[in-house]
RNA sequence: GUCGGAGUGGCGGAACUAGGUAGACGCGCUAGGUUGAGGGCCUAGUGGGCUUCAUCGCCCGUGGGGGUUCAAAUCCCCCCUCCGACACCA
């Protein structure tokens, strides 16, 4: 036992992750080799600085998953690329002084770097970044395609505008109402801006979360909610004063007997001339102009249930009624169709604005049991009922009174069943410069001409001034913005915005699998490797990403590109890693460096540390777990390998321990089978935390097993098999023990994952749970195989369980062999 | 408010899929050993209470209450708390 080095993992992991990238080990093979493929996908990490804590978990989760695989014998894709696009860059231009491509790309070679000293499996040849030209070059393509097919189109569309500093913001810019940069209120602007037509495939969206069996039902609520499909019926009103017909939206038409006033959302187009019809013109411009002065995320008055009255009359379709009309801004332009009737006796937010304003209240549903007097009343009715007051309909109950009132609505022509999203087409528009010009020539003859496929990509000009004093940055760039229209040659207008970050990330995934120079990515390798097997990210991306991906993939299904319809067949969402129950911030000063850890404990060290502290679900809160744990761990299965390997060529046992040595051996040979059963178990369903519990335990029965003096292949094999499924956690000490100690030539990746024998992963011998009307009386070891009578009868013959039983008569016995005996007594 | 998730030792968490020894594994802590000291390492102990010289043993215990069952952390009902998402969506 002596001359065995000591673990020092600052000597071994960049030796390997040397030798890994020359032997290729980590290369996804592209040739059909017999071997399944598994296409194992991180979300691409954005590169606004180094590597930080909630990578090194993310990665080692996903390392985990892809390292397991693939010494499970699959061919695993495992690509890494960065996302290079986004605000924080030229946020540092402006603030640094600094081009954003500089800093973006001296960001990707530091997050790189600790990346291959995390010793990440990635395949490196296969990296790009979203704002390569190279790259870019096929977003703007695939946008060609979505104009081309109808899906991209322009719109006038409010943006927060700050007026000092002359430029748009995003949302996350505006703090309080305030621009983050010089503190002067957000007002919003109207902007011409681009669209992508995802309300169009809201129905498939929602709908095909039906195949999405692998993603967890959070995600899966959170989309459904955000898709927020809703049926219900549109009704036409008209107003009585202008004969405009109005239309609006329900999901309750039960209710319309109900309905005591009329509401349009303050940019309603009818608004303003009704106004003026009405004679409240002056005042509800006042509304309208604050309205418009507030930031687009300040929403806080529409809290209120401030409004006007319009001074005109909508004429209720189902009974003729006469009902004042009202502006609101509770009523949302951007919902339905911007205009609601008012139900106050069965919707909470009516019943406020009624109460307000001293609007009528008629109850037309009516709970059983439940007082019916308006001036009663402390809240609105949604629940079920029975209908009153509503003239034919009088005694329908309501859970099908809204099929009943919607069929006679369509068959009277006042109405008809409508379905109504909460989705909103996808703005892509960024009046910014670091991001993908949109690919678009503005001709004054042939209107929007997308650019020729042999013009792109349209480049991001570098000479160009991004202090904030105007529209777009490239906009101030004549050479840029000066062309000449592809279609008849005259002078023309570049499209100046570009596009937001999340195009670049809803198909790169595509591209992993095969670079090529004439299309965004090589058909014959997404047939090969998509869907993404297993994806691996935050669930802060639960919504946006994610769906942008799945509404990407459809329309390219559609335009024949590619054969499937979900990109992402298994989706695992991490936990974040936390520091004292907070998220880790400067302001706060919890920060926690990865860096200095995997040189202070090792790369593997970390990783253990992130994995064992709990399941990958979860938030692991730095403060409550111990690096130097793991470390401790690990320097234990180091040494007890080396004697292991050493113990395990000196054949049967010698000495007076012999026999004491052989039974440790046998017990050992047992551990080792049950540990590869329940390890390959764990490590398919992802539950590495319990994984690593069994390989500490599996460590501690070696060590044991050596004290007593074990020798031969049971220790041989219970040092190989912990080096190999400690491999997919740490790597690199698994590669140094099984080359080095244990004497293979190949890399433990392309070992084959430990089996297990039945037989010998069952217990010999197991406790019998001896119970005596529910308490448990006495533990007896019984041979595995005991039958139902030898149980019972071992169990009524313990002295304990006779104790317990004096006196009282047995009333029945239960068996479950070789387990338990409960013994149920009578009285 | 709506939807989703979760409450287990001093701490992170096992056991929940299929009801059957609650607390695996680790951290921390305590004691002992090793060491010039410190650290490291090794060994043992570690849910609470009662009883005992010590054993043996008994009782309680998985947010609270009720239920089903021979048996409940696990299944059912009600309640409480915490976290997350959306939040005037008509």
């Amino acid at each position: 036992m002596t001359g065995r080095p000591s673990y020092d993992p600052g000597a071994i992991e960049p030796k390997w992750q040397d030798e890994w990238e020359a032997e290729g080990v980590f290369r996804a093979v592209e040739q059909d080799d017999g071997r399944p493929r598994f296409y194992n996908l991180q979300m691409f990490p954005y590169p606004s600085g180094d590597m930080h804590m909630g990578h090194a978990e993310a990665f080692g989760i996903s390392e985990a998953i892809g390292l397991f695989k693939r010494i499970q014998g699959f061919n695993v894709l495992n690509p890494i690329g960065w996302d290079g696009f986004g605000l924080p860059a030229e946020n540092a231009a402006i603030q640094r002084g600094i081009h954003p491509k500089e800093w973006t790309y001296a960001n990707i070679d530091q997050q790189r770097s600790t990346l291959r000293r995390y010793g990440c499996a990635f395949d490196w040849d296969r990296q790009f970044n979203t704002c390569d030209p190279d790259y870019y070059r096929w977003t703007q393509w695939l946008f060609v395609k979505l104009f081309e097919r109808g899906l991209a189109y322009r719109k006038l569309a409010p943006a927060n505008w700050c007026p000092k500093d002359q430029t748009v913001l995003a949302n996350e810019q505006v703090v309080n109402g305030l621009c983050e940069r010089c503190g002067t209120p957000v007002v919003r602007k109207d902007l011409t801006q681009w669209f992508f037509r995802i309300t169009e495939y809201a129905d498939r969206l929602l709908d095909d979360m039906e195949e999405l069996t692998g993603w967890s039902d959070r995600v899966l609520t959170q989309q459904r909610n955000w898709i927020g499909r809703s049926h219900g019926a549109e009704v036409d009103f008209v107003i009585e004063e202008t004969g405009d017909p109005v239309t609006v939206f329900t999901t309750r038409p039960d209710t319309l007997w109900g309905v005591t006033f009329f509401v349009f959302a303050p940019e309603h187009p009818l608004v303003t001339a009704l106004a003026e019809r009405g004679g409240t013109a002056g005042a509800v411009k006042d509304l309208q102009d604050r309205l418009q002065r507030a930031p687009l995320t300040s929403r806080d008055q529409a809290a209120s249930r401030e409004g006007l009255p319009l001074g005109v009359h909508a004429v209720n379709p189902v009974n003729g009624e006469r009902v004042p009309c009202w502006v609101a801004p509770y009523v949302l332009m951007e919902y339905g169709t911007g205009a609601v009737m008012g139900v106050p006796a069965h919707d909470q937010r009516d019943f406020e604005f009624a109460r307000e304003h001293g609007l009528d209240i008629r109850v037309v549903i009516r709970p059983e049991g439940v007082g019916t007097d308006p001036a009663d009343m402390t809240a609105a009715w949604s629940h079920e009922g029975v209908m009153v007051n509503s003239g034919p309909f009088d005694g329908t109950p309501s859970p099908e009174s809204i099929a009943r009132v919607t069929e006679w609505l369509a068959d009277e022509d006042l109405g008809r069943t409508a379905v109504s999203y909460r989705l909103r087409d996808w703005l892509i528009s960024r009046q910014r410069y670091w991001g993908a010009p949109i690919p678009i020539i503005h001709c004054p003859s042939c209107g929007e001409v997308p650019v020729p496929e042999g013009d792109l990509p349209v480049l991001l000009p570098d000479d160009v001034d991004f202090s904030p004093q105007g529209e777009s940055p490239l906009a101030k760039n004549e050479a840029f913005v000066n062309v000449t229209c592809p279609r008849c040659g005259g002078a023309a207008r570049r499209e100046t915005d570009t596009m937001d970050t999340f195009v670049d990330s809803s198909w790169y995934f595509l591209r992993f699998t095969g670079k090529t120079d004439d299309a965004p990515f090589s058909s014959e390798e997404v047939a090969k490797w998509m869907p993404v097997d297993q994806y691996t990210g935050g669930i802060e991306h639960a919504i946006l990403h994610l769906l942008y991906s799945r509404f990407f993939i459809k329309v390219l299904f559609d335009a024949g590109m590619v054969s499937f319809t979900e990109p992402f067949t298994n989706l695992l969402n991490q936990g974040m890693v936390i520091n004292e129950g907070a998220a880790l911030s400067k302001s706060r000063g919890n920060v926690v460096e990865p860096l200095p850890l995997i040189e202070r404990f090792g790369a593997d060290s970390i990783r253990v540390t992130m994995l064992f502290a709990g399941p990958v679900e979860d938030d692991v809160d730095w403060a409550t777990v111990s690096a130097a744990g793991a470390h401790k761990w690990l320097s234990r299965l180091w040494r007890l390998t080396f004697d292991a390997a050493a113990a395990g060529v000196a054949g049967s046992g010698s000495g007076g321990g012999a026999r004491e040595g052989a039974a440790a051996a046998t017990a050992l040979e047992r551990s080792v089978h049950r540990t590869r059963r329940g390890v390959t178990m764990d490590d398919e369903r992802f539950r590495f935390n319990v994984a690593i519990a069994k390989l500490m335990t599996l460590t501690n029965e070696l060590g044991k097993a050596l004290e007593a003096g074990a020798t031969g292949g049971a220790v041989r094999d219970a040092a190989e098999t912990l080096v190999q499924m400690v491999a997919p956690f740490a790597p690199h000490i698994a590669e140094e023990l099984w080359r080095g100690p244990l004497g293979y030539r190949e890399s433990v990746f392309h070992s084959q994952w430990p089996g297990w024998d039945e037989d010998l992963a069952r217990e010999d011998e197991v406790v019998l749970v001896v119970q005596v009307d529910g308490r448990v009386r006495d533990r007896i070891t019984v041979p595995a195989g005991a039958t139902e009578d030898e149980c019972r009868d071992r169990a009524l013959a313990s002295d304990r369980v006779r104790a317990h039983l004096d006196g009282r008569e047995v009333d029945r016995v239960i068996v479950r062999a070789p387990k338990l005996v409960s013994i149920v007594t009578r009285g």
